[in-house]
DNA sequence: AATTTACACAACCGCGGTCCA
DNA sequence: GTGGACCGCGGTTGTGTAAAT
């Protein structure tokens, strides 16, 4: 009756993932698409559960993602879907493109609820904050001031007093996304620079048809997610000129995150290199008619997971 | 230089809906 | 029809980093 257990939790392992376990996982999803999550451990060599492959996923490796700070108008969005569909993380998140409702969920959390109780607004009714609930944060404030000062003060703490509209305060947002946003890359952006390209109008290809590169092997015995990072760097191609930020970048930061991004651009920019290597390693593969000898370059089709010809 | 503190974000947990045997 | 697994979602926790002391 019913279907086997996702995992039996058993010597499953837990925690940040490691360079290697994101290499195996990106590996297998781009072999054989997102399928069954509960298999996806098992093939893919991974000693976790299913959920957390998902997750992983979804949240980190999916090529789509944009990452980085949310612009000025993403943010407005969010809090003008916020408002009209509450904590439902995963619906706004599908009003934009390439993010995930966790960092939806992560930005409101850390910037934007500070942000609105700093203009007077309730972030969960998105109405003007009662007299009672300011008078009780003026307490809160007014206690504050009497305890030592805090060793570090907030981003939010440095900003200037609140506004009293919320135009002000978006206009001095939008200050801050301009510098933001400047400095960070979208691959989906640049992708859709190409000439042109759209992924509406490029034929699809099945999964089987792809030939994912093997991961480099490497001797790095990473421990923590942070050295995700350095299997990015591991991944570099021969012609390809890293951001200058990215070795300076470190292991949390956005900078590093809006470098995945660069990752999966360069990771897809670079698939020649990468069947030809391949085809070095596995001879098999090598004698295949490859769809992307022909079409080196390869993106993700967003709704369906099949891959696109670029 | 060492320690403390706050912040940001990745990852986990638990729940509810849906699907399948 | 039923029970149990799968999947997705939202809330919460854990960890790494930067800044302040």
């Amino acid at each position: 009756m019913g279907r086997q257990p996702c995992c039996d939790k058993v010597g499953l392992k837990k925690g940040p993932w490691t360079a290697e376990e994101d290499k195996k996982l990106i590996n297998f999803i781009l072999t054989n698409g997102q399928c069954c999550w509960r298999a996806v451990p098992k093939l893919a060599g991974l000693l976790r559960c299913g959920k957390s492959c998902r997750l992983r996923w979804t949240n980190y490796l999916r090529p789509d993602l944009k990452r980085g700070l949310l612009s000025e108008h993403e943010e407005q969005m969010v809090i003008d879907l916020h408002a009209q569909l509450g904590n439902r993380w995963s619906k706004i998140a599908s009003h934009l493109p390439g993010r995930t409702d966790n960092e939806i969920k992560n930005h409101w959390n850390t910037h934007i609820k500070k942000k609105l109780r700093k203009m007077g607004i309730d972030p969960l009714t998105h109405k003007p904050l009662s007299t009672t609930e300011q008078q009780q944060q003026q307490q809160q404030q007014e206690q504050k001031k009497q305890i030592p000062k805090p060793a570090v003060k907030s981003q939010v703490d440095k900003t200037k007093e609140p506004e009293t509209s919320i135009q002000s305060t978006i206009t001095e947002a939008k200050e801050e996304d301009k510098i933001m946003t400047s400095r960070l890359f979208d691959p989906m952006e640049m992708m859709n620079n190409i000439d042109g390209f759209c992924t509406d109008e490029v034929p699809l290809i099945e999964p089987h048809e792809i030939l994912v590169p093997s991961a480099p092997s490497t001797t790095s015995s990473s421990s923590s997610s942070c050295d995700s990072s350095k299997f990015l760097e591991e991944l570099q191609f021969p012609d390809f000129e890293w951001p200058s930020d990215y070795n300076t970048s470190s292991c949390n930061n956005s900078n590093n995150i809006s470098n995945n991004l660069s990752f999966w651009d360069d990771y897809f920019g670079g698939w020649d290199l990468i069947i030809n290597d391949d085809s070095d390693r596995n001879p098999a593969l090598g004698s295949l008619p490859s769809p992307l000898i022909q079409c080196p370059r390869m993106g993700f089709d967003q709704g369906s997971w099949t891959y696109d010809l670029l």
